[in-house]
DNA sequence: CTATCATTCAATCATTCCATTGAATGACGA
DNA sequence: TCGTCATTCAATGGAATGATTGAATGATAG
Protein backbone atom coordinates (compact mmCIF):
# COMPACT_ATOMS: atom_id res chain seq x y z
CA UNK A 1 0.00 0.00 0.00
CA UNK A 2 2.97 1.94 -0.31
CA UNK A 3 3.09 5.14 -2.76
CA UNK A 4 3.41 3.53 -6.54
CA UNK A 5 4.37 5.61 -9.28
CA UNK A 6 1.31 5.78 -12.02
CA UNK A 7 3.12 3.64 -14.31
CA UNK A 8 3.33 1.04 -11.82
CA UNK A 9 -0.02 1.61 -10.39
CA UNK A 10 -1.59 0.90 -13.66
CA UNK A 11 0.22 -2.60 -14.00
CA UNK A 12 -0.92 -3.72 -11.22
CA UNK A 13 -4.40 -2.61 -12.51
CA UNK A 14 -3.90 -5.07 -15.59
CA UNK A 15 -2.20 -7.63 -13.13
CA UNK A 16 -5.20 -7.65 -10.61
CA UNK A 17 -7.24 -8.44 -13.55
CA UNK A 18 -4.96 -11.29 -14.86
CA UNK A 19 -4.26 -12.66 -11.71
CA UNK A 20 -8.43 -13.14 -11.14
CA UNK A 21 -8.21 -15.25 -14.35
CA UNK A 22 -5.36 -17.03 -13.19
CA UNK A 23 -7.51 -20.12 -11.96
CA UNK A 24 -9.02 -23.20 -13.55
CA UNK A 25 -11.94 -22.61 -11.21
CA UNK A 26 -12.60 -18.85 -11.88
CA UNK A 27 -12.18 -19.53 -15.35
CA UNK A 28 -14.67 -22.06 -15.41
CA UNK A 29 -16.96 -19.79 -14.17
CA UNK A 30 -16.73 -17.16 -16.41
CA UNK A 31 -17.50 -19.56 -18.89
CA UNK A 32 -21.25 -20.47 -17.56
CA UNK A 33 -21.66 -16.86 -16.50
CA UNK A 34 -21.30 -15.98 -20.53
CA UNK A 35 -24.66 -18.01 -20.95
CA UNK A 36 -26.16 -15.29 -18.31
CA UNK A 37 -26.95 -14.29 -14.88
CA UNK A 38 -26.64 -17.09 -12.11
CA UNK A 39 -26.68 -16.93 -8.42
CA UNK A 40 -24.33 -18.51 -6.36
CA UNK A 41 -25.86 -21.98 -5.69
CA UNK A 42 -26.88 -22.40 -9.25
CA UNK A 43 -23.10 -21.98 -10.00
CA UNK A 44 -22.14 -24.10 -6.82
CA UNK A 45 -24.25 -26.75 -8.40
CA UNK A 46 -22.88 -26.23 -11.86
CA UNK A 47 -19.19 -27.24 -10.98
CA UNK A 48 -19.69 -29.36 -8.01
CA UNK A 49 -18.34 -26.99 -5.95
CA UNK A 50 -19.22 -25.98 -1.91
CA UNK A 51 -20.71 -22.64 -1.77
CA UNK A 52 -19.00 -20.75 -0.32
CA UNK A 53 -16.03 -21.68 -2.22
CA UNK A 54 -17.74 -20.54 -5.12
CA UNK A 55 -19.29 -17.37 -3.27
CA UNK A 56 -15.49 -16.39 -2.49
CA UNK A 57 -14.14 -16.72 -5.92
CA UNK A 58 -17.26 -15.04 -7.45
CA UNK A 59 -16.11 -11.86 -5.10
CA UNK A 60 -12.38 -12.26 -6.24
CA UNK A 61 -13.62 -11.64 -10.14
CA UNK A 62 -16.06 -8.88 -8.71
CA UNK A 63 -12.97 -6.94 -6.79
CA UNK A 64 -10.91 -7.51 -10.29
CA UNK A 65 -14.73 -5.67 -12.08
CA UNK A 66 -14.89 -8.89 -13.92
CA UNK A 67 -18.71 -9.83 -12.97
CA UNK A 68 -21.20 -8.03 -11.65
CA UNK A 69 -23.37 -8.56 -8.71
CA UNK A 70 -27.42 -6.86 -8.38
CA UNK A 71 -29.27 -8.74 -5.96
CA UNK A 72 -33.03 -9.64 -6.28
CA UNK A 73 -34.73 -10.56 -3.40
CA UNK A 74 -32.67 -13.31 -1.34
CA UNK A 75 -30.93 -14.18 -4.51
CA UNK A 76 -27.55 -12.52 -6.14
CA UNK A 77 -27.41 -13.03 -9.49
CA UNK A 78 -23.98 -12.69 -10.84
CA UNK A 79 -23.00 -11.68 -14.62
CA UNK A 80 -20.26 -10.61 -16.61
CA UNK A 81 -19.00 -7.11 -16.13
CA UNK A 82 -19.03 -6.23 -20.17
CA UNK A 83 -17.92 -7.98 -23.57
CA UNK A 84 -14.51 -7.23 -22.62
CA UNK A 85 -14.50 -10.14 -20.42
CA UNK A 86 -15.29 -12.61 -22.95
CA UNK A 87 -12.50 -11.31 -25.42
CA UNK A 88 -10.16 -11.45 -22.58
CA UNK A 89 -11.11 -15.11 -21.87
CA UNK A 90 -10.62 -15.39 -25.43
CA UNK A 91 -7.15 -14.29 -25.89
CA UNK A 92 -6.12 -16.15 -23.08
CA UNK A 93 -7.45 -19.62 -24.10
CA UNK A 94 -5.96 -18.71 -27.90
CA UNK A 95 -2.67 -18.36 -26.57
CA UNK A 96 -2.93 -21.65 -24.13
CA UNK A 97 -4.29 -23.41 -26.69
CA UNK A 98 -1.43 -22.67 -29.37
CA UNK A 99 0.57 -25.56 -26.97
CA UNK A 100 -2.09 -27.23 -27.04
CA UNK A 101 -2.53 -27.06 -31.29
CA UNK A 102 0.85 -28.06 -30.95
CA UNK A 103 0.23 -31.66 -30.07
CA UNK A 104 -2.61 -32.16 -32.38
CA UNK A 105 -0.23 -31.26 -34.88
CA UNK A 106 2.11 -33.68 -34.59
CA UNK A 107 -0.38 -36.37 -33.60
CA UNK A 108 -2.30 -35.70 -36.54
CA UNK A 109 1.05 -35.15 -39.24
CA UNK A 110 2.84 -37.95 -38.15
CA UNK A 111 0.88 -40.83 -36.12
CA UNK A 112 -3.07 -40.77 -37.96
CA UNK A 113 -3.89 -43.59 -39.96
CA UNK A 114 -0.39 -45.36 -39.09
CA UNK A 115 0.37 -48.65 -37.25
CA UNK A 116 0.70 -47.87 -33.63
CA UNK A 117 0.06 -44.68 -31.92
CA UNK A 118 -1.45 -46.58 -28.98
CA UNK A 119 0.82 -44.98 -26.18
CA UNK A 120 3.23 -47.60 -24.09
CA UNK A 121 1.45 -48.37 -20.46
CA UNK A 122 3.66 -47.82 -17.41
CA UNK A 123 3.08 -51.89 -16.46
CA UNK A 124 3.81 -52.47 -20.02
CA UNK A 125 6.91 -50.48 -19.83
CA UNK A 126 8.44 -52.32 -17.09
CA UNK A 127 7.55 -55.56 -18.25
CA UNK A 128 9.40 -54.55 -21.66
CA UNK A 129 12.21 -53.09 -19.57
CA UNK A 130 13.04 -56.14 -17.35
CA UNK A 131 12.40 -58.13 -20.56
CA UNK A 132 15.32 -56.20 -21.93
CA UNK A 133 13.24 -55.69 -25.50
CA UNK A 134 13.14 -52.05 -25.50
CA UNK A 135 15.45 -49.20 -25.34
CA UNK A 136 13.82 -46.45 -23.00
CA UNK A 137 14.96 -42.83 -23.50
CA UNK A 138 13.87 -39.45 -21.78
CA UNK A 139 13.79 -36.32 -24.13
CA UNK A 140 13.58 -34.16 -21.38
CA UNK A 141 16.73 -31.50 -21.09
CA UNK A 142 19.38 -32.81 -18.80
CA UNK A 143 18.91 -30.99 -16.06
CA UNK A 144 15.41 -32.12 -15.55
CA UNK A 145 16.65 -36.07 -16.27
CA UNK A 146 19.03 -35.52 -13.50
CA UNK A 147 16.44 -34.41 -10.99
CA UNK A 148 14.43 -38.00 -11.68
CA UNK A 149 13.96 -40.85 -14.54
CA UNK A 150 12.74 -43.68 -14.95
CA UNK A 151 15.26 -46.23 -13.88
CA UNK A 152 17.01 -47.49 -17.09
CA UNK A 153 16.38 -44.78 -19.16
CA UNK A 154 19.17 -43.32 -21.35
CA UNK A 155 18.98 -39.12 -21.50
CA UNK A 156 18.51 -37.97 -25.13
CA UNK A 157 17.17 -34.16 -25.05
CA UNK A 158 15.05 -33.47 -28.00
CA UNK A 159 17.63 -31.61 -29.73
CA UNK A 160 19.82 -34.95 -30.15
CA UNK A 161 17.03 -37.05 -31.07
CA UNK A 162 18.36 -37.37 -35.00
CA UNK A 163 21.58 -37.74 -34.05
CA UNK A 164 21.21 -40.15 -31.08
CA UNK A 165 19.47 -42.60 -33.37
CA UNK A 166 22.18 -42.81 -36.05
CA UNK A 167 23.69 -44.53 -33.88
CA UNK A 168 21.34 -46.79 -32.22
CA UNK A 169 20.51 -50.13 -33.36
CA UNK A 170 17.44 -49.62 -35.71
CA UNK A 171 15.84 -52.97 -35.08
CA UNK A 172 15.52 -52.56 -31.34
CA UNK A 173 12.46 -50.70 -30.53
CA UNK A 174 12.49 -47.27 -28.95
CA UNK A 175 9.96 -46.34 -25.99
CA UNK A 176 10.16 -41.97 -25.39
CA UNK A 177 8.77 -39.91 -22.37
CA UNK A 178 8.84 -36.56 -21.20
CA UNK A 179 7.16 -34.34 -18.58
CA UNK A 180 3.80 -35.51 -19.52
CA UNK A 181 0.75 -36.50 -21.24
CA UNK A 182 0.23 -32.64 -22.51
CA UNK A 183 4.03 -32.27 -23.11
CA UNK A 184 5.40 -32.55 -26.47
CA UNK A 185 8.60 -33.41 -26.63
CA UNK A 186 7.97 -37.21 -26.68
CA UNK A 187 5.88 -36.83 -29.37
CA UNK A 188 8.12 -35.14 -31.06
CA UNK A 189 10.57 -37.29 -30.88
CA UNK A 190 8.96 -41.05 -31.80
CA UNK A 191 7.91 -38.84 -34.96
CA UNK A 192 11.62 -37.70 -35.88
CA UNK A 193 12.37 -41.54 -35.29
CA UNK A 194 9.86 -43.34 -37.22
CA UNK A 195 11.19 -40.98 -39.87
CA UNK A 196 14.57 -42.22 -39.74
CA UNK A 197 13.24 -45.92 -39.84
CA UNK A 198 13.12 -46.91 -36.16
CA UNK A 199 10.35 -48.38 -34.71
CA UNK A 200 9.35 -46.00 -31.66
CA UNK A 201 6.58 -45.36 -29.15
CA UNK A 202 5.38 -42.89 -26.65
CA UNK A 203 5.00 -44.03 -22.60
CA UNK A 204 1.13 -42.92 -21.91
CA UNK A 205 2.40 -39.79 -19.70
CA UNK A 206 5.79 -38.26 -18.07
CA UNK A 207 8.01 -38.04 -15.04
CA UNK A 208 5.51 -36.88 -12.54
CA UNK A 209 3.19 -39.50 -13.34
CA UNK A 210 5.78 -41.95 -12.85
CA UNK A 211 6.73 -40.45 -9.71
CA UNK A 212 3.25 -40.13 -8.67
CA UNK A 213 2.47 -43.56 -9.32
CA UNK A 214 5.26 -44.71 -6.19
CA UNK A 215 7.51 -46.23 -9.29
CA UNK A 216 11.43 -46.22 -8.40
CA UNK A 217 12.96 -43.00 -9.67
CA UNK A 218 16.95 -43.00 -10.23
CA UNK A 219 18.99 -39.61 -9.43
CA UNK A 220 21.86 -38.29 -11.19
CA UNK A 221 24.65 -37.65 -8.42
CA UNK B 1 -0.21 -33.67 -10.65
CA UNK B 2 -3.04 -36.18 -10.16
CA UNK B 3 -5.09 -37.54 -13.05
CA UNK B 4 -7.24 -34.50 -14.18
CA UNK B 5 -10.49 -34.77 -16.51
CA UNK B 6 -9.99 -33.52 -20.06
CA UNK B 7 -11.94 -30.32 -19.47
CA UNK B 8 -10.05 -29.50 -15.71
CA UNK B 9 -7.01 -29.85 -17.74
CA UNK B 10 -8.05 -27.72 -20.70
CA UNK B 11 -8.68 -25.05 -17.96
CA UNK B 12 -5.67 -25.70 -15.77
CA UNK B 13 -3.91 -24.94 -19.33
CA UNK B 14 -5.54 -21.39 -19.75
CA UNK B 15 -5.40 -20.92 -15.77
CA UNK B 16 -1.91 -20.98 -16.37
CA UNK B 17 -1.39 -18.49 -18.96
CA UNK B 18 -3.68 -16.07 -17.26
CA UNK B 19 -1.61 -16.48 -14.23
CA UNK B 20 1.42 -15.94 -16.35
CA UNK B 21 0.10 -12.93 -16.90
CA UNK B 22 -0.37 -12.10 -13.35
CA UNK B 23 2.18 -9.62 -12.19
CA UNK B 24 2.99 -6.74 -12.76
CA UNK B 25 6.19 -6.89 -14.00
CA UNK B 26 5.61 -9.73 -16.09
CA UNK B 27 3.42 -7.45 -17.89
CA UNK B 28 5.92 -4.92 -18.10
CA UNK B 29 7.77 -7.34 -19.29
CA UNK B 30 6.01 -8.47 -22.66
CA UNK B 31 5.47 -4.46 -23.52
CA UNK B 32 9.57 -4.26 -23.32
CA UNK B 33 9.44 -7.31 -25.41
CA UNK B 34 6.83 -6.68 -27.62
CA UNK B 35 9.28 -3.95 -29.26
CA UNK B 36 11.69 -6.80 -30.56
CA UNK B 37 13.80 -9.54 -28.59
CA UNK B 38 15.65 -8.60 -25.46
CA UNK B 39 18.58 -10.45 -23.55
CA UNK B 40 17.76 -11.05 -19.83
CA UNK B 41 20.06 -8.00 -18.62
CA UNK B 42 18.84 -5.33 -21.44
CA UNK B 43 15.31 -6.07 -19.44
CA UNK B 44 16.81 -6.14 -16.27
CA UNK B 45 18.02 -3.08 -16.53
CA UNK B 46 15.42 -0.96 -18.68
CA UNK B 47 13.21 -2.15 -15.43
CA UNK B 48 15.42 -1.39 -12.49
CA UNK B 49 15.50 -4.81 -11.09
CA UNK B 50 17.95 -7.27 -10.15
CA UNK B 51 19.28 -9.83 -13.37
CA UNK B 52 18.24 -12.92 -11.34
CA UNK B 53 14.32 -11.60 -10.51
CA UNK B 54 13.75 -10.87 -13.96
CA UNK B 55 15.17 -14.49 -15.24
CA UNK B 56 13.10 -15.33 -13.10
CA UNK B 57 9.85 -14.28 -14.33
CA UNK B 58 10.97 -14.89 -17.56
CA UNK B 59 10.88 -18.64 -16.97
CA UNK B 60 7.39 -18.71 -15.81
CA UNK B 61 6.33 -16.54 -19.06
CA UNK B 62 7.95 -19.35 -20.94
CA UNK B 63 6.46 -21.80 -19.10
CA UNK B 64 3.15 -20.59 -20.00
CA UNK B 65 4.13 -20.03 -23.29
CA UNK B 66 4.05 -16.26 -23.54
CA UNK B 67 7.90 -15.74 -24.78
CA UNK B 68 10.49 -17.80 -26.44
CA UNK B 69 13.96 -17.80 -25.22
CA UNK B 70 16.88 -18.02 -28.35
CA UNK B 71 20.62 -18.47 -27.21
CA UNK B 72 22.79 -16.17 -28.91
CA UNK B 73 26.74 -16.24 -28.19
CA UNK B 74 26.35 -16.07 -24.59
CA UNK B 75 23.30 -14.23 -24.74
CA UNK B 76 19.93 -15.38 -24.43
CA UNK B 77 17.55 -12.87 -25.81
CA UNK B 78 13.94 -13.49 -25.36
CA UNK B 79 10.76 -12.47 -27.54
CA UNK B 80 6.93 -12.87 -27.40
CA UNK B 81 6.32 -16.29 -28.85
CA UNK B 82 3.55 -15.08 -31.05
CA UNK B 83 1.09 -12.15 -32.03
CA UNK B 84 -2.18 -14.04 -29.55
CA UNK B 85 0.16 -12.83 -26.67
CA UNK B 86 -0.05 -9.24 -27.25
CA UNK B 87 -4.12 -9.30 -28.34
CA UNK B 88 -4.22 -11.38 -24.65
CA UNK B 89 -2.15 -8.33 -23.34
CA UNK B 90 -4.84 -5.93 -24.84
CA UNK B 91 -7.60 -7.76 -23.70
CA UNK B 92 -6.94 -7.90 -20.18
CA UNK B 93 -5.85 -4.07 -20.40
CA UNK B 94 -9.06 -3.27 -21.87
CA UNK B 95 -10.79 -5.22 -18.65
CA UNK B 96 -8.74 -3.16 -16.31
CA UNK B 97 -9.45 0.28 -18.38
CA UNK B 98 -12.67 0.00 -17.58
CA UNK B 99 -12.73 1.05 -14.13
CA UNK B 100 -9.85 3.85 -14.84
CA UNK B 101 -12.56 5.01 -17.26
CA UNK B 102 -15.39 4.79 -15.08
CA UNK B 103 -13.61 7.14 -12.66
CA UNK B 104 -12.18 9.51 -15.93
CA UNK B 105 -16.09 9.29 -17.14
CA UNK B 106 -17.25 10.62 -13.16
CA UNK B 107 -15.00 12.67 -13.00
CA UNK B 108 -15.28 14.57 -16.52
CA UNK B 109 -19.66 14.25 -16.21
CA UNK B 110 -19.80 15.64 -13.10
CA UNK B 111 -16.50 17.68 -12.29
CA UNK B 112 -15.59 19.43 -15.44
CA UNK B 113 -16.42 22.97 -15.70
CA UNK B 114 -17.78 23.33 -12.56
CA UNK B 115 -16.74 25.15 -9.45
CA UNK B 116 -14.80 23.02 -7.38
CA UNK B 117 -13.37 19.70 -8.67
CA UNK B 118 -9.91 20.27 -6.45
CA UNK B 119 -9.64 17.34 -4.00
CA UNK B 120 -9.60 18.23 0.03
CA UNK B 121 -5.66 17.26 0.97
CA UNK B 122 -4.58 15.33 4.21
CA UNK B 123 -3.48 18.30 5.82
CA UNK B 124 -6.57 20.59 4.40
CA UNK B 125 -9.17 18.30 5.95
CA UNK B 126 -7.50 18.23 9.65
CA UNK B 127 -7.98 21.91 9.54
CA UNK B 128 -11.06 22.09 8.61
CA UNK B 129 -12.08 18.67 10.96
CA UNK B 130 -10.65 20.69 13.91
CA UNK B 131 -12.53 23.59 13.13
CA UNK B 132 -15.81 21.88 12.72
CA UNK B 133 -16.18 22.87 9.48
CA UNK B 134 -17.22 19.92 7.19
CA UNK B 135 -18.89 16.59 7.44
CA UNK B 136 -16.79 13.86 6.74
CA UNK B 137 -17.84 10.37 5.63
CA UNK B 138 -16.45 6.77 4.63
CA UNK B 139 -18.08 5.93 1.72
CA UNK B 140 -16.08 2.07 1.80
CA UNK B 141 -17.91 -1.06 3.18
CA UNK B 142 -18.37 -1.15 7.09
CA UNK B 143 -16.03 -3.98 7.39
CA UNK B 144 -13.07 -2.03 5.81
CA UNK B 145 -14.58 1.01 7.65
CA UNK B 146 -14.37 -1.70 10.92
CA UNK B 147 -10.51 -1.88 10.54
CA UNK B 148 -9.32 1.62 10.41
CA UNK B 149 -10.42 4.89 9.50
CA UNK B 150 -9.95 8.53 9.63
CA UNK B 151 -10.82 9.87 13.30
CA UNK B 152 -14.58 11.67 13.47
CA UNK B 153 -15.70 10.02 10.09
CA UNK B 154 -18.78 8.44 9.98
CA UNK B 155 -19.28 5.43 7.79
CA UNK B 156 -21.88 5.35 4.68
CA UNK B 157 -21.01 3.02 2.62
CA UNK B 158 -22.02 3.94 -1.09
CA UNK B 159 -24.71 2.67 -1.22
CA UNK B 160 -26.73 4.51 1.41
CA UNK B 161 -25.33 8.11 0.47
CA UNK B 162 -28.64 9.27 -0.79
CA UNK B 163 -30.35 7.69 2.11
CA UNK B 164 -28.05 9.37 4.68
CA UNK B 165 -28.28 13.15 2.89
CA UNK B 166 -31.76 12.87 2.96
CA UNK B 167 -31.26 13.43 6.74
CA UNK B 168 -28.06 15.23 6.41
CA UNK B 169 -27.75 19.13 7.20
CA UNK B 170 -28.38 20.29 3.31
CA UNK B 171 -25.77 23.57 4.27
CA UNK B 172 -22.79 21.86 5.71
CA UNK B 173 -20.16 21.03 3.23
CA UNK B 174 -19.32 16.68 3.33
CA UNK B 175 -16.06 15.25 2.50
CA UNK B 176 -16.68 11.73 1.13
CA UNK B 177 -13.15 9.45 0.93
CA UNK B 178 -12.69 5.50 -0.11
CA UNK B 179 -9.81 3.14 -0.48
CA UNK B 180 -7.16 5.58 -2.42
CA UNK B 181 -7.15 7.94 -5.34
CA UNK B 182 -8.26 5.65 -7.71
CA UNK B 183 -11.12 3.98 -6.22
CA UNK B 184 -14.27 5.33 -7.74
CA UNK B 185 -16.22 5.03 -5.04
CA UNK B 186 -15.38 8.84 -3.59
CA UNK B 187 -16.14 10.10 -7.09
CA UNK B 188 -19.45 8.80 -7.05
CA UNK B 189 -20.48 9.89 -3.63
CA UNK B 190 -19.69 13.43 -4.50
CA UNK B 191 -21.47 12.92 -7.45
CA UNK B 192 -24.57 12.16 -6.10
CA UNK B 193 -24.12 14.96 -3.03
CA UNK B 194 -23.88 17.07 -5.48
CA UNK B 195 -26.64 16.40 -7.84
CA UNK B 196 -28.92 16.75 -4.63
CA UNK B 197 -27.64 20.06 -3.83
CA UNK B 198 -25.05 19.33 -1.24
CA UNK B 199 -21.75 20.93 -1.35
CA UNK B 200 -19.44 18.06 -1.56
CA UNK B 201 -15.93 16.76 -1.85
CA UNK B 202 -12.99 14.07 -2.13
CA UNK B 203 -10.16 13.66 -0.15
CA UNK B 204 -7.09 13.43 -2.38
CA UNK B 205 -6.69 9.81 -1.94
CA UNK B 206 -8.09 7.07 0.70
CA UNK B 207 -7.46 4.89 4.11
CA UNK B 208 -4.23 3.32 2.70
CA UNK B 209 -2.32 6.73 2.77
CA UNK B 210 -3.97 7.94 5.17
CA UNK B 211 -2.35 5.43 7.25
CA UNK B 212 0.60 5.13 5.46
CA UNK B 213 1.14 9.05 6.41
CA UNK B 214 1.44 7.79 9.60
CA UNK B 215 -1.83 9.65 10.29
CA UNK B 216 -3.72 8.78 13.05
CA UNK B 217 -6.38 5.74 12.49
CA UNK B 218 -9.56 4.83 14.53
CA UNK B 219 -10.27 1.18 14.86
CA UNK B 220 -13.76 -0.37 15.80
CA UNK B 221 -14.42 -2.79 18.29
C1' DC C 1 42.90 -24.41 -20.68
C1' DT C 2 41.48 -20.55 -18.02
C1' DA C 3 39.21 -16.26 -17.04
C1' DT C 4 35.19 -13.81 -17.77
C1' DC C 5 30.63 -12.74 -18.32
C1' DA C 6 25.47 -13.69 -19.11
C1' DT C 7 22.33 -16.49 -17.30
C1' DT C 8 20.31 -19.85 -14.31
C1' DC C 9 19.85 -22.49 -10.12
C1' DA C 10 19.15 -23.21 -5.11
C1' DA C 11 17.71 -21.91 -0.76
C1' DT C 12 15.59 -18.82 2.34
C1' DC C 13 11.85 -16.09 4.27
C1' DA C 14 7.75 -13.38 3.93
C1' DT C 15 3.53 -13.03 1.70
C1' DT C 16 -0.40 -14.41 -0.66
C1' DC C 17 -3.67 -17.77 -2.27
C1' DC C 18 -7.02 -21.69 -1.68
C1' DA C 19 -10.34 -25.00 0.33
C1' DT C 20 -12.86 -26.00 4.18
C1' DT C 21 -15.57 -25.36 8.23
C1' DG C 22 -18.90 -23.14 10.97
C1' DA C 23 -20.95 -18.85 12.25
C1' DA C 24 -23.07 -14.34 10.85
C1' DT C 25 -25.86 -11.38 7.79
C1' DG C 26 -29.84 -9.94 5.19
C1' DA C 27 -34.17 -10.57 2.92
C1' DC C 28 -38.37 -12.99 2.55
C1' DG C 29 -42.72 -15.43 4.18
C1' DA C 30 -45.64 -16.93 7.87
C1' DT D 1 -41.60 -10.96 15.06
C1' DC D 2 -39.61 -15.33 14.04
C1' DG D 3 -37.86 -18.93 11.19
C1' DT D 4 -35.88 -20.02 6.76
C1' DC D 5 -32.90 -19.76 3.16
C1' DA D 6 -29.18 -17.61 0.03
C1' DT D 7 -25.13 -15.57 0.64
C1' DT D 8 -21.13 -13.85 2.95
C1' DC D 9 -17.76 -13.60 6.61
C1' DA D 10 -14.02 -15.36 9.62
C1' DA D 11 -10.59 -18.42 10.86
C1' DT D 12 -7.67 -22.30 9.97
C1' DG D 13 -3.95 -24.88 7.76
C1' DG D 14 -1.56 -26.20 3.75
C1' DA D 15 0.39 -24.90 -0.75
C1' DA D 16 2.16 -21.73 -4.08
C1' DT D 17 4.43 -17.36 -5.21
C1' DG D 18 7.89 -13.63 -5.00
C1' DA D 19 12.34 -11.15 -3.71
C1' DT D 20 16.80 -11.75 -2.39
C1' DT D 21 21.27 -13.75 -1.91
C1' DG D 22 25.11 -16.35 -3.38
C1' DA D 23 26.68 -20.29 -5.92
C1' DA D 24 26.68 -22.98 -10.33
C1' DT D 25 26.38 -23.42 -15.41
C1' DG D 26 27.58 -22.59 -20.23
C1' DA D 27 29.71 -20.12 -23.85
C1' DT D 28 33.23 -17.03 -25.50
C1' DA D 29 37.85 -14.76 -25.74
C1' DG D 30 42.48 -14.84 -24.81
Amino acid sequence: MSIRNPKQALYEQFAVVAKALGHPLRLEMIEHLAQGARSVEALAAKLGQPVANISQHLQALRRAGIVVAERDGKFVHYSLADASVLSAFAAVRSVAERQLAEVDRIVRGYFDARDDMRPVSRDELQALMRDGLVTLIDVRPADEFALGHVPGAINVPLGQVKAWSADADACREVVAYCRGPWCVMSFEAVAALRSLGHAARRLEDGMPEWKAAGLPVEVVG
